[in-house]
DNA sequence: GATGTAGTTGTCCCT
DNA sequence: AAGGGACAACTACAT
């Protein structure tokens, strides 16, 4: 039996402590190691990913090389300019190889590609490891035990959990590696089709990505970002192993927060330091490893003196989320990332809908503009223009740092969605996928789902509101000023609603408010949008939108749904009606509005029904709200234009 | 099967 | 000024 000669197979797992992968290669004491990066035509192209992201990629896969050479001089990351289909066959031969190595990865597309690979290695007589390093349980069992369906609330999760036993502990960083053998390339290179290129707008240079198989001086160098073609990363947040256990350690050595994080309790606006781990982005690439988190957090609580926070909000609770998600999408496949043929996620007529393609019978990287008016409040939405602050700075934090808390990731999506524009939250998913560093597909598609009430939550009567939100956490909008500086001088009582504030105050604050945010200074004076519409309108009609989708109670798997027959179940005003030309407010010029009052935008407009609720006691409370709404309305409704 | 209860992460008004 | 209660009113799960 000759000796073992084994590729390593690097993709979601950028680390070298507790990789299971990685230890069963090295439990093969293998003659040679070839620790080997693919340089995935679909990610490159097909998968929407910013420079901010690609920058953190490339610092994961230089700090893993750079350990790898630190245990063996003679090793170092290899990493090879072609698609994993084509190029592992002619690897295989040159190399003599016969095992190949990796981490599972469930994500829809990855199962297909490791399926062909698994496929050519098979026909190659090369024998194939695979173990799952990703989660604290493998997504296929964690289904499973939950009866084999897709993991849909926390309470599943946690019961499939207790049959599947404890996580496993993590497993060490090797001290040594295998050398690779010989690593010439004696085939030539297949080059992708760069087109389509969903990333052509984080380009400005020529995309050298393919140019050479081992790169520029076939030495199997990581790219730069410039041979990518890719712009210069504006994020704040770096990359790496090394940094992600040294960030770990810090959060483990603080013992109070690791033993009683609550999620809910933690401010989406805090920056430097901000309220949450950070930890995400190290997850997704693997350069941190889920199981020294989870037993990280869980020795630091089993010694703590005093009252831990437990799962759903603990820190260990987020984790469990994760593997929620994971579960979900390892079971439903690509029908996890949009409503088409989706049976978990409830069909919402949303402006904007994806484009089906009748060849695939899946979603494409279009979608419909079903109203001009939808796509105007996406593009301000995407660009951090709305009018609303809170909302802008959280989407300007976005883009240029690519990481904002999970609570301001909550608020901008019922914003867009449920509790706003009525927009399809695949259109903001894409968004989040561009620009999130930690860019997971399952968490992604699976919190877009859970904020827009479509699956995992449906409670669509909860709806963030964008001014009192961002208020209740930063009273004086220090967050807003940060992302938002045009309102630098704004103070408490107009940082959330500058709309309000009076012109004479504008102009001495030196910020006017008006027009659609496409301009941002004005004869030398800034200038910030008005809000794209009134919120309060809005809402109302989303709820009215939601209970009325509720009641068809559609699933993304429904015949109707598939065959356009939905329509018929929805009257026309059911369809997420977009307000037409009443309900914008956005257009108007600069020096309208003078007293800055016009735009008060109504409060929520007397309930339709207040007698008729099936509830108990609408007592003397509701009659008082009664009389104080009419005085509101009375004040408010005052500029209304009529529909 | 009916009924009750709880659900990671709201808002508004009141004290 | 933080904190409680009413309100919105659906679904999953337990009994």
């Amino acid at each position: 039996m000759p000796k073992p000669r084994v590729i390593y197979w690097f993709r979601t797992d950028l680390r070298l402590h507790d990789s299971p992968a990685l230890n069963v290669a090295l439990n093969l004491h293998p003659d040679c190691l070839y620790p080997v990066w693919t340089w995935d035509p679909h990610y490159v192209y097909r998968a929407r990913v910013g420079s901010n992201r690609w920058q953190y990629l490339l610092e994961c896969q230089a700090d893993l090389s750079k350990s790898i050479t630190e245990l063996n001089p003679q090793s170092k990351l290899l990493l090879i300019r072609e698609a994993p289909q084509t190029v592992f066959p002619k690897l295989f031969k040159a190399w003599k190889i016969t095992h190949l190595v990796f981490e599972k990865d469930t994500d829809a597309y990855a199962r297909e590609r490791d399926g062909e690979v698994v496929k050519l290695a098979e026909e190659a007589g090369v024998k194939v490891l695979i173990k799952c390093g990703r989660t604290l349980y493998d997504p296929d069992l964690l289904v499973q035990a939950n009866n084999g369906k897709p993991t849909m609330s926390i309470s599943q999760v946690q019961a499939a959990a207790k049959k599947l036993g404890p996580v496993p502990r993590p497993i060490p960083a090797p001290t040594s590696l295998p050398s690779p053998g010989d690593t010439s390339l004696p085939f030539s290179q297949s080059k992708p089709a760069p087109s389509p290129d969903l990333n052509s707008n984080h380009r400005s240079t020529t995309d050298e990505s393919y140019a050479n198989l081992a790169g520029p001086n076939n030495d199997f160098a990581i790219p730069t970002l410039h041979e990518l073609g890719i712009n210069e990363a504006t994020t704040p947040h770096h990359g790496g192993e090394t940094l992600a256990l040294q960030q770990l350690d810090k959060i483990l050595t603080n013992k109070t927060y690791t033993a009683t994080f609550e999620k809910p309790k933690t401010a989406p606006t805090d920056f430097e330091p901000q309220a949450t781990t950070l930890l995400s982005p190290h997850l997704h690439f693997g350069s941190l490893s889920v199981r020294q988190f989870y037993w990280g957090v869980q020795d630091t609580i089993a010694v703590y003196h005093g009252t831990p926070s437990t799962p759903p909000t603990s820190l260990i609770g987020q984790l469990l989320f994760r593997d929620m998600y994971f579960g979900a999408q390892a079971s439903l496949g690509h029908a996890f990332s949009h409503t088409h043929n989706n049976p978990q996620c409830r069909f919402i007529p949303w402006h904007l809908p994806s484009t089906i393609s009748p060849a695939t019978n899946r979603p494409t990287d279009t979608y419909t503009i079903d109203s001009p008016q939808a796509e105007e409040w996406f593009s301000r939405w995407r660009d951090g223009r709305t009018g609303f602050p809170f909302v802008d700075a959280l989407m300007r934090q976005l883009r240029t740092e690519g990481w904002i808390h999970h609570l301001g990731r909550h608020l901008l999506a019922c914003f867009l969605t449920r509790g706003g524009c009525y927009i399809s939250w695949e259109r903001g998913a894409a968004v989040f996928e561009e620009f999130l560093l930690d860019h997971e597909v399952a968490c992604n598609a699976g919190n877009w789902q859970w904020l827009s009430c479509t699956a995992f939550y449906s409670q669509y009567y909860r709806c963030y509101s964008p001014v009192a939100f961002g208020r209740k956490w930063d009273r004086e909008g220090r967050f807003v000023k940060r992302y938002v500086p045009e309102l630098e001088a704004y103070g408490e009582k107009f940082i959330y609603e500058p709309w309000k504030a009076p012109r004479a105050d504008q102009r001495k604050w030196k910020c006017l408010v008006g027009g659609d945010g496409m301009s941002i200074e004005e004869n030398g004076v800034k200038v910030y949008p008005k809000p794209m519409f009134d919120f309060g309108e809005r809402r109302d009609v989303c709820l009215k939108g939601m209970k009325k989708a509720y009641e068809v109670g559609l699933y993304g798997d429904d015949e109707r749904v598939l065959d356009g027959r939905w329509r018929e179940l929805f009257g026309e005003d059911d369809v997420g009606d977009t307000g037409g030309e009443s309900g914008q407010v956005g257009n108007d010029d600069v020096e309208a509005d003078e007293d800055g009052q016009g735009h008060e935008p109504s409060a929520r407009k007397g309930k339709k029904d207040p007698a008729s609720g099936k509830g108990k006691g609408k007592g003397k409370d509701g009659h008082k709200r009664e009389a104080s709404q009419s005085t509101l309305d009375g004040m408010f409704t005052r500029n209304k234009k009529k529909k």
